[in-house]
DNA sequence: GGCCGGTGTCAAGGACACGTCAAGATCCGC
DNA sequence: GCGGATCTTGACGTGTCCTTGACACCGGCC
């Protein structure tokens, strides 16, 4: 499957330029000289990639970018004539994933695509906010735990923040001074006997049984992990 | 939760002033002064975002960077004075995912960071950067070692430090000394017999036929290699 | 064959990390 | 200021892991 890109620039020689460029290397093209255009465009074809110039005729360019993140992740590599940092800020907060002052070196502009590209993205940008086991449910958005008949699980603050790390590194490994510095501080990370107590308490709270957990994993001499 | 940030830098001032920085701005900051820092620092504490200066004393910067990119997609951001289209388009193609060249204004590399951070990392619970052999899987990222048929398997600290030295050159013999600096510290050079017991647990851990090792192998009187 | 350096294997001790319980200390709402 | 919940700290039994030593093995070399 060939990526697609949309290039957007009011300059026609150089949005041909960009166009054939990218062609030549293997993109299937498509090109807006105008901010309704780009947006139009963009949410018809849905490319893998915009190359986006800030000085357009109708819109502005940090328009076209806010339109695009309204409904959608996909990267945007802004180009500009302007280098000033102010401007670089704006465009990147406003949601660009690159800024590229020109003039540009065409080679540079490719191997920035290729990169955007090759990071791509999860094209829904769907936030896990639960996590469900055999045994009981963490609600990350609600910051809730019940039991698997429904019945809620009362959890102290510390607690729970030990819960929410590892529940958002399910699977992975987290190392105890990781543990520590995200709940208690940095100035904590000799306190591991903190982790063994609270690791027991919500064993207590979560784990039908205790003794054998298999949720909250104890990895001897590194950390913790939480297994669904 | 506030995101954590590596700073790979050999220029200590420059280093100290981009800690600050971050700090300031509500960034969990950890500093590595040399390639073999940045390498064990990324694979230890899992950043959300890398910010690398090519010019180290050790490594290469790229060298880093594919050290980084063998088994995690975190996003990178490479600081370099070189300016030309060569340099960074190799930097691009090594998996970086920005390029910013000094002197940079402080203000746009936090944009830079910020961006960085906001398009996070889809590979959270995915599992996507693995070893994979036909006996084990060895997920760096998530510090864990699954047999062939999906069991885990169960690693102490140190056979999880030789082992994730191994991987992380592998195919490459790595020497003794390195091993053992890396895993247990620079005062042990001396003690390659730990090796031997360690690389025996492993094997007995994960070859099928411990006696002939198919993927820990033994390079008589210099070191070890991994082979998938 | 005997020697020797480097290697693989096994087992045991002691050090260390872990789980558990419970008693202070501290915080917070009332 | 009071009382209850929550956090910290200590002590202890248990289990795991690291270290260390003893010994067999293999290859090359004298």
């Amino acid at each position: 499957m060939t990526p697609r890109v949309l290039v957007v620039d009011d300059d026609v020689a150089l949005a041909r330029a960009l166009a054939i460029n990218l062609r030549a290397h293997g993109y299937q093209v498509l090109v807006a000289h105008d901010g309704r255009q780009a947006l139009s465009e963009a949410g018809r074809s849905d490319p893998a990639v915009v190359v986006l110039d800030l000085g357009l005729p109708d819109l502005d360019g940090i328009q076209v970018l806010q339109g695009i993140r309204g409904w959608s992740t996909m990267p945007v590599i802004v180009l500009s004539a302007r280098s000033t940092s102010a401007e670089k800020v704006a465009a990147l907060d406003a949601g660009a994933d690159d800024y590229v002052t020109k003039p540009f070196g065409m080679e540079e502009l490719l191997a920035r695509v290729r990169a955007a590209v090759r990071r791509g993205r999860p094209a829904t940008g769907v936030e896990q906010a639960a996590m469900v086991t055999e045994d009981f449910t963490v609600d990350l958005a609600a910051r809730r735990v019940a039991a698997a008949d429904g019945t809620p699980i009362r959890l102290t603050p510390t607690e729970w923040g030990v819960l929410e790390v590892l529940v958002r590194n399910v699977g992975k490994m987290v190392p105890q001074r990781q543990l520590l510095t995200e709940v208690w501080g940095p100035a904590y990370e000799g306190e591991s006997h903190y982790l063994r107590v609270y690791l027991a308490q919500l064993r207590r709270k979560l784990e039908p049984d205790p003794a054998h957990p298999r949720h909250l994993i104890t990895e001897a001499g590194m950390g913790y992990r939480f297994e669904q």
